[in-house]
This record gives structure tokens, sequence and C-alpha cells, in this order.
DNA sequence: CCAGCCTGTGAACGGAATGTGAACTGGCAC
DNA sequence: GTGCCAGTTCACATTCCGTTCACAGGCTGG
């Protein structure tokens, strides 16, 4: 996800907080000219304007954000309790506010509106370990930046390993969480999607899954080093 | 000015107090039938829902107004600061919401900004996906300059779809979301949709429209969050 | 070094999931 | 009633992939 753009720098803490809990990539500018500098090669995901100290600056940042050839969107505010009511209402400068103090679940909150309305994605549910990225909504998989052609079962298996990376797993519990606990089947089944995944995980990164001999499989490292 | 539609009845008193003091006329119903048989001739102006004492009932309501004809907007929810969190906002069910307990200023400058915003049509009646353009007001439909000509239900699964390009979506979920919640009726029927959308996008672009074995449909490419 | 077990590997089978054409149903206009 | 159209269901064809098997190779303990 690209930076969100926020003013001030430098930023209120609970607005900064609030952004870390939530993830968001972010940096901080002090001007349109900052601004326009830092500005990453594929633009900005949005902007976060506080006015509480300098509402006029903040102000004047809307209205640049908006004047770009590309509108830059969406634009979130935020103001202190006093100002709601000199908020100029009718000007299109930003696309939803937020009134602070706020609980920082508020400001998470309404930034996903914001991408949801605006059409930009929701942040999509990833599971991330080393070179490997899992899209839980889209059902896909990257490894090293190459897109993994997997079939069902191999990425449901994937998706189970990778979410406990470091942890053993026997092959019945592999067949009863991934394959379903009722499933009555030959324990080889496993061996044979595992080596149909190194396979596709390609020869560089098919020790992310690793066997332990007389016991199953784990994915990723081990957390004592090795 | 038409009134507002407000939930529930009795409207909590806060709400109703923020109302007044901005001057709106206001109307509260208790239920979805009520907001039928109470709505003026020349529609409401919007909505006010709060989800503090029902939340059910609340979406079930934002749900119906949205599945109209013409879509009730705009609709603002209320809800209670522990309520933040569960808010489901992948869905398209509330423009703007609001947490209580707030000054009653903010209520009527959320609702002074959706006026405006909506009046300028800020809300998209435009969905685009590379060659594909959805015209939501004239139910138009244009795949590379070219008109498709869609039955309604083609065209409400390739909006559904469009609108949320990349995630999957199994059948089951599209005839509860797309064909309705009470729908029953075999999921083959979503596949016999899916192949004459594909048939009508023409040869060169039914890639628009991917199947995920065992899964589901998807529309377009994923977008890892660039 | 050997025996015994465990795992990797390729191929093949069978069945589930999906594509596809066509028939059926109900509503609507004439 | 008749004909048409959209939506649904059905039957059959096709593709794909999960499973199994047989065998080869490797690891471990004695």
């Amino acid at each position: 996800m690209e930076p969100l753009l926020v003013f001030p720098d430098p930023v209120p803490p609970d607005v900064a907080q609030g952004l870390d809990l939530g993830g968001y990539p972010w940096k901080a500018v002090t001007s349109v000219e900052a601004a326009a500098r830092l500005e990453p090669e594929d633009g900005w995901a949005g902007a976060v304007v506080c006015a509480e100290q300098d509402p006029e600056a903040a102000f004047t940042l809307c209205r640049s954000l908006r004047k770009r050839d590309i509108p830059l969107e969406p634009v979130l505010l935020v103001i202190g309790v006093g100002q709601v009511t000199d908020l100029e209402l009718r000007e299109d400068l930003f696309d939803d506010f937020v009134v602070t103090p706020s609980r920082s679940s508020e400001l998470d909150a309404r930034l996903k509106h914001l991408f949801f309305r605006t059409g930009r994605g929701t942040r999509p549910e990833l599971i991330e370990y080393g070179p490997l990225a899992l899209n839980l909504e889209t059902y896909q998989a990257v490894c090293a930046g190459r897109p993994l052609d997997l079939t069902y079962m191999e990425y449901e298996l994937l998706k189970f390993l990778s979410s406990h990376p470091g942890k053993v797993f026997t092959r019945e519990t592999l067949l009863s969480r991934v394959w379903g606990y009722d499933y009555y089947g030959g324990a080889r089944t496993v061996d044979v999607h595992i080596r149909r995944l190194r396979a596709k995980l390609g020869e560089e990164h098919a020790n992310l899954i690793s066997t332990v001999r007389s016991v199953g499989y784990r994915f990723g490292e081990t957390r004592w080093g090795s």
C-alpha cells in the first residue's frame, strides 16, 4: 500500500498512534511543497490533514490537493471539538472528518470506510512470510513477486502452514485441520501435496517447507535459530 | 425540505435533540414496513439510523433502503462507542456514521456534509474497470466501447462483481448478495449467468471473470495493495 | 554395512467441479 | 389464448485435480 500523506509535521501523537495501530504506512509533511517533494512514485494513497494547530495552512493544503490534475482522494480532516461549527462544509475540501479527541478505532474505521467508498481497495487480508504472500480475499499467492498458480487444496494447505510458521504438524493433524476432521484417507496424500507445493515455490524457496523426519512438516524457520 | 427517516421509534433523545436543533424535519419509524407506509409523496430526504439498541434491525433497515429501485441516500448511521470495531465496512450499507455520545453539532455537521456531497453527486454513478463501464443511472453497460445488451440479473451480477474487483465470491455468497438474502435455489444458476455474461462480454474479454475452482468466481485481477 | 523404516517422485485412475446446450416455467404484452 | 422473454433447472460433456500406488532413494540405529 502506498503511504498516506499526513499533515502537519510533527503529527499529533494520537493521530500517529491511530495510524500505526491501523497498520497504515504514512509520511508527515509540513507544507504543500514538501508534499510534492515527498510524493511516492505511485502517488499517495490518501491524506490525513489535522487542522487543530494551524487551520489556515491545513485548508490551504486541502485546496491544493483538490486542485491537482488528479485530485488526491480520499482526504480525511482531523479537527478539534471547538472547530465543528466552523467547518466550511459548502466547499469541497475533504471527504470525511473526525473530531478529536476520539478513539483511535474511529480514525481507523473512517479510513476503511473512505477507502471502500472511493473504490480504493480496502486493505486486503494478507498472510506474509518472507518472500511469500497469500491474499485471502482473492485466493492468490505470490512468492518473491511471482504469482503462484495453486490449486484449491494446495492453497489451503499453504495457508494453514504459513499461518503457523515454525510449528510442526503431523500428517494426521494436517489431514484433520486442512482436509477436515472427518477426512479418511491415506497420509501419503499430504506428502504429494507438499511435494507439489515445493515444486511451485521453486527450487529457491522450496525450503520454506521443511520435513521433520518421523513427525511431519514445518513452514518457515524455527524460532530458536536452527 | 422533505423529512428525514429516523430509526427507531422512539428516537434516542440526543439524536432527536440534534435533529431539532439543526432544524431538520423528521419522522421516526419502527420497521421497514412502517418506513414504506409513512414515506412522503416526494420520498425521504435521507435517513438517520441508530444502531445502538437493536443493531440487527438497524442493519436490516439499511439493506432494505439500499435495495430500493432508487436507493435512499444519504444514510447516516448512529452507533455507540463500543460498536466502532464491529462496523461492517466492506458492505455498502451507509454513507457516514457518527459515534455517540457526541456533540449535537457533529450530527448537524455530518448531515450538512452528506447533503453537500450527495447533492453534487460524488457518489459513484459509474463503475469502470479496464474496458468495462457500467452506468448505474441508465442501467447500461459498455465493454470496449461496444454496448452490452444485458438482462436485469446479468446486469446486477456484473455490477456486484465489478464493484469488488479481485475478490472471490462463492456461489452461495453471490446468490445471497445479488439474488437476495432469502433466495432459495440451485447454485448452478450462478454458473449459467456467468456463462452468459462471458458470452456477451465477447471472447476477448470473457476472461474478465475468472473461475476459482472449488471456490467460486472472481472479476478482474488482484490488486496487491500495489 | 545392513535392515528397516521413512520420504520423494512420477504416473495413472477416478471422481468432483465446471462448461454448455436445451428444455421448462412463469410473467407479460398483445 | 398465443408468443416472447428472462430466469431457472436439467442432462450431458469436458476439464481438472485429489488420491492412490509403486518404486527409488535416503536416513537411522545397531
